[in-house]
Order: C-alpha cells, then sequence, then structure tokens
RNA sequence: GGGGCUGUAGCUCAGUUGGUUAGAGUGCCGGUCUGUCACACCGGAGGUCGCGGGUUCGAGUCCCGUCAGCCCCGCCA
C-alpha cells in the first residue's frame, strides 16, 4: 500500500500498483502521485534512473490509469520534501512502469485543487466511479464499515445472533407505502420488500431465538429527503424477556462501541432518559437537541393576567403561555428577533412576542403589557430577552421547538456537550385525528403498564412502552416492548380500525405465531446510514452509501428504474396503462 | 401532489438594459522545460447557452411549458 511508506523503508526495491491520481512533467522528470485507498507517494522518474521505454511512456499516461511500478525508494533531497504529504519524506525512484489498463479522461476530477468546487451533483451520481475514488467518499464508507463491525462485534459479545429475514415478503396494510415484487408463479399476486423486519423478528423471538440481530436492508416507497433513501440499513434487535433498560444498556453498550472507532463522536453512558411528556414540555420536541440547554418555561400565570387580549384569549381558549428565557439576550438585533419570529411562523405559530429588558424599563411587543413586577415574575434580569407563544400546545410546543433552535443559534449560545445522547421514553400509542386512532410508533408496541385500562376508556391518552434513542437533536433509532399476547395484540388492532377479517388476512401469522407460546420480548432498530451521516459529519445520506438514489428514486451511474419489455411483463401476468389511464 | 433554487466548453463558473464573433480558470491536445508537488511557460481544439414553444428587427438574457438535479412541505406504522 503506498500510504504506508516511510523513510524506514529507504533504499527498499519495492513494485506498487495503484492509480495516477495527479501527474507533474517536467520534460526531463516526471513526478507522478500514485494513489490506492491508502493515501498518496510521489513516483519520480527521470532518464538517470528509469528504463527509456517506461519514462517516454510516463509522459502521455494520464490521471486514472492503473499503473505498475517498480522502484527503490529513496529519502527525497533536503528541500523537496512535502509535509503536506504523509509520505513526503520519500518517493519511489521508478525503474519499470507497467501500465495495467488505461482510463480515458474522466469525466469529473477525482482530484480537486485547494480551490475547486465539487462537481454538480448529478454528475457526481452519474459518475460515481469517479466519485467513489475519493478520499472523503473512501473514508466515509471505511467509516460506515467500522461501525458495523464494532456493532456487529458488540451484540456478538453479548449473545446476540444475526438472523437474515426475507426480502420478499408480504406487503403491510399500514405505514409506509410497499415496494411491490410480481410473481411470476402466481400471476396477480405480488410481494413486498420489507419496510423492517419488525414481524419476523417477533417471530424469531416466539421461536425461542432470545437474542437477535441483523444489519437488515429496509424499502419504503416514499419521497425522498436529504437524510432519507427508499432502501436503508437497520440495527435490527430484538430479546425475549427484557424491560426498556435492559434494551438501554445493550444499545448504551453498542453505541460507545460504536463511538470507540470514531474520531469525533463521544458516547459517555448510561444516556440520559426523558419521558415524552417531559421532552415536550421542556423543549417542545419529542426529539430534544440537548446541546442547548436552552429550556420552554410555563408562564401562564406569570403572564395570563396582562390586559393583553391575545394571552388573555389563548389561555380561555384552553391554550398556556410558554415562552423561553435567554440571558443577555436583549443584545440581539431587531432584525436577529425577526430571524428567529420567522422560523417560528414557518413551524406552524401564528406569531411570537417578546421583550427585552433593560435597567430603565423594556422593550419589544410585551412590554407595554408588562409592569416592573412582571419581569420578576418571568425570573429576567436587565439584559435578558424573553420569548413567548401563547395557544393550544399542539401549536406553540413545535413552535418553541424552532424557536429555542433558532435563538441558541442567532444568541451564538455555548453548546453544553458536542454529543448529547438522549433516550425518550413512554411515547404515546396513538396519533388522533378527527377521531381516527392510528399507531404512533407501529401497532405492535405494548401500552405503557400503567395504562393498559386506557385502552377500554380513553386510548388516545394512553402510553405506549416505546422509546427513541436521540443524538444532537436526531432521531437515531426506536423501539419497545411488544405485544406477546395475541389478545392484547388484537385489541391494538381493533383500536385501530381493523375488522376482525382484516386483521385475520393481515396479520394472523403474527397472532398464530403469539399464540405458540411466545414469551415477553422487545427491541429496536437503529438507522445505520443517519449514523454514519452523523459520525462523518456529512450532510446528505448519500455521501454515506455508495451508490444512492437521487430525490426523484433514481439511479443515475446503472439507470434504474427502467421499462422492460412487454413479453417480461406477460410473463409476469402483468400490463402497463397507456397514458391517461393511471387514474382511470 | 405542492413550493423554492439551479441548469452556459469535459469540469467549476462569469456573461451589463435584449444587440453584432458567448468569455475565464481548470482539464484535454501539441510544444519547451532535470526536483516538481495546484509545476511553470508558449500555442491549439473544444458551445444544441438542458429541451420545446412564444414575444421581438434581434433572446444565453424576457414570457409559457417541459425535463433533470438539489432543498423544503405533504408523505415517511
Amino acid at each position: 500500500m503506498v500510504g504506508g511508506v516511510t523513510a524506514a523503508n529507504e533504499n527498499e526495491s519495492m513494485r506498487l500498483v495503484g492509480w495516477i491520481h495527479r501527474r507533474r512533467d517536467l520534460g526531463g522528470l516526471v513526478f507522478w502521485d500514485l494513489r490506492d485507498r491508502s493515501g498518496l507517494l510521489q513516483i519520480s522518474l527521470g532518464p538517470e534512473w528509469t528504463e527509456s521505454d517506461s519514462l517516454s511512456r510516463a509522459h502521455r499516461l494520464g490521471s486514472e490509469t492503473v499503473v505498475s511500478v517498480e522502484g527503490v525508494v529513496k529519502l527525497r533531497p533536503a528541500g523537496k520534501r512535502n509535509p503536506d504529504l504523509a509520505t513526503g519524506e520519500v518517493e519511489l525512484q521508478a525503474v519499470t512502469v507497467a501500465v495495467l489498463n488505461e482510463a480515458r479522461t474522466p469525466e469529473i476530477p477525482v482530484y480537486l485543487g485547494p480551490e475547486d468546487e465539487l462537481p454538480a451533483e448529478e454528475l457526481r451520481l452519474r459518475h460515481r466511479v469517479l466519485d467513489l475514488r475519493r478520499s472523503e467518499l473512501q473514508d466515509n464508507l471505511v467509516l460506515r464499515h467500522k461501525l458495523i463491525m464494532a456493532a456487529r462485534r458488540e451484540l456478538d459479545a453479548l449473545g446476540f445472533i444475526e438472523v437474515e429475514t426475507p426480502i420478499l415478503t408480504k406487503p403491510t396494510p399500514e405505514g409506509a407505502r410497499d415496494f411491490l415484487v410480481p410473481s411470476r408463479v402466481h400471476k396477480g399476486q405480488f410481494y413486498a420488500l420489507p419496510q423492517s423486519p419488525q414481524i419476523y423478528k417477533q417471530i424469531l423471538m416466539a421461536a425461542g431465538f432470545d437474542r437477535y440481530f441483523q444489519i437488515a436492508r429496509c424499502f419504503r416507497d416514499e419521497d425522498l429527503r436529504a437524510d432519507r433513501q427508499p432502501e436503508f440499513t437497520q440495527i435490527d434487535v430484538e430479546a425475549s424477556f427484557v424491560v426498556p433498560e435492559d434494551v438501554f444498556g445493550w444499545m448504551e453498550r453498542v453505541i460507545a462501541s460504536m463511538a470507540d472507532v470514531s474520531d469525533s463522536v463521544e458516547a459517555p453512558t448510561p444516556f440520559p432518559r426523558m419521558t415524552h411528556a417531559e421532552a415536550m414540555e421542556r423543549y417542545g420536541t419529542d426529539r430534544p437537541d440537548l446541546r442547548c440547554g436552552l429550556e420552554i418555561q410555563d408562564w401562564t400565570t406569570a403572564l395570563g393576567g396582562l390586559e393583553f387580549g391575545l394571552l388573555q384569549s389563548a389561555v380561555s381558549g384552553g391554550g398556556r403561555i410558554r415562552g423561553l428565557l435567554l440571558q443577555g439576550g436583549a443584545s440581539l438585533s431587531r432584525k436577529q428577533i425577526e430571524a428567529i419570529e420567522a422560523e417560528a411562523k414557518e413551524a406552524g405559530a401564528p406569531g411570537l412576542l417578546w421583550t427585552k429588558r433593560s435597567d430603565d424599563g423594556g422593550s419589544g411587543p410585551l412590554s407595554r403589557f408588562m409592569a416592573e413586577g412582571d419581569y420578576e415574575a418571568l425570573g429576567m434580569a436587565a439584559g435578558d430577552l424573553v420569548l413567548v407563544a401563547a395557544g393550544l400546545d399542539a401549536v406553540t410546543s413545535p413552535s418553541l421547538a424552532v424557536t429555542r433552535l433558532a435563538a441558541a443559534s442567532q444568541a451564538k449560545l455555548k453548546p453544553t456537550t458536542e454529543c448529547a445522547w438522549l433516550w425518550v421514553t413512554d411515547f404515546p400509542m396513538f396519533d388522533e385525528s378527527d377521531g381516527v386512532l392510528t399507531a404512533s410508533h407501529h401497532p405492535f408496541v405494548h401500552v405503557h403498564p400503567e395504562d393498559a385500562d386506557l385502552l377500554d376508556t380513553d386510548p388516545a391518552r394512553a402510553r405506549a412502552q416505546s422509546y427513541d434513542l436521540v443524538y444532537n437533536g436526531v432521531e437515531l433509532g426506536s423501539g419497545g416492548i411488544r405485544n406477546h399476547d395475541s389478545n392484547a395484540q388484537r385489541k391494538i388492532l381493533r383500536l385501530l380500525g381493523l375488522s376482525d377479517a382484516d386483521i385475520e388476512l393481515k396479520f394472523g401469522f403474527l397472532l398464530r405465531a403469539l399464540e405458540s407460546g411466545a414469551p415477553p420480548h422487545g427491541g429496536m432498530a437503529l438507522g445505520m446510514d443517519r449514523i454514519v451521516m452523523l459520525f462523518s459529519g456529512s450532510k446528505s445520506l448519500r455521501d454515506v452509501v455508495a451508490f444512492p438514489k437521487t430525490t426523484a428514486a433514481r439511479a443515475l451511474f446503472e439507470e434504474a428504474p427502467v421499462h422492460v419489455s412487454e413479453q417480461e411483463l406477460a410473463e409476469l401476468g402483468l400490463r402497463t396503462l397507456g397514458a391517461g389511464e393511471q387514474h382511470g
């Protein structure tokens, strides 16, 4: 490997293979930077030490050509060393050069100069083979490998065994749209690609594999984002006879072992725990970014008495007055506060009220309603800023969550830590919309032990025995304790509006597995791609996946999807609709 | 499904109020060059201004449509 050659190898003869990364042709002398996965090494070619055939060949070879170079490692002349290169003390003086594969001129550069911009992402994806040669993407995929290996080692050490589950599975009636695969043998019938191995891993629990894991590929046919691909990888984990704390302990060890192979991430265990209700109250979101210490406060009592119709009507309408106190925030300009308000509005707030306190009173929209004692009631000192939202929690929580991060960013608050891990527990079982319940996580989560009765009386208020892992405000995984009792499972599916016939048709195989004597079990799944993205500091999932799809779910390098012939369709018992027929 | 941004040489970009032959850097090709490391210097080739339509005496530039990429909303149990 070229990157490992050092002064210790002086005068050693060696044969090195790699790509011509960069050339410097001085006429008499030629210098190459030879590249392989390990790094770069300068090859020097000159008439005094290089055979003439090889030297003349060297003049015409272009970058990205694959060569084999035989020569002798030499210390570079004093003053000719390159401190920016790991191998910059030495060079390989080439004796002979053989061309292993001459490359056409690359469409996009592999080498980027210090002031060069990356090519357009479309071109990077179209010419992925070249883009993947760049050290940035190589490093990301190497890190991905190390993280997966660390997780595998740790789970293996904990007694988990890896089991593969089918890629051709049964369509799921709820959740994301399935990718469907037509059956040739059974015309008119379809498999689906798994959205996750959820049901299979529960069946494995019933089968007695009491600690299971899988680096599992999952597929969801939904529109994409920078942090969402149609196929993605989960570290899927499940175990029998567990309580949530067991899962937390194991997953903390997995995360800690991954942090060990990372240069940038730390994961001191145990991670803090917080209930969903507490997260919503203090941070307005179920995935709070705890790098920021700001917390939402309830000022319904403190400000509800002000002669301010907006506040009073919010409270009488069943809402609350909540907000954020920024110590020293009075130094923010009106423009900065407006920028914060713009983000709050984007998140659904009708507006944001604010007041600054100074030595000689206050300023801002709230100040003319406030007396000296009101500032005290908010805990404000001179120089502080308060941002307030009033209304129903369903509106103010998301906007205050955004306000909190926007304010921290505008005020340039120092993060309390660089790596903020958090368990959020006890999510609601259901989301309610117009009286219709949908599973807030998935329909297999067990109800919180304290809320079992609520399933009969007020299911919308029932909490689940579920949890998310949150890192710096990003959800990295979620899981829960499952229903191992088929009647409990049936009850939840009924609450979701499924008929008994539907339940049998769609989930009968799961229920029969539960009835066979399934142990209590639970687990979780970690989003592997997001973990690599955050651990590598990448801005897009596309930079941590070898062959990603575009936002239109297209593969530009190999060009998929494609039309197929009528013959192939006929063999599957399919025909395509003509233009205009699609929605008929 | 909706909103926004972008699309000019292989690549990265500039292109004035709509005006005559569309430029730069880099890469590529040719030449000079024995210590370069973004080598330097000289010369050259290279353009369906994403595509289609419209307005205009005249469109890279204005208008409409469309395609592609990216970001966001919806969606993602």
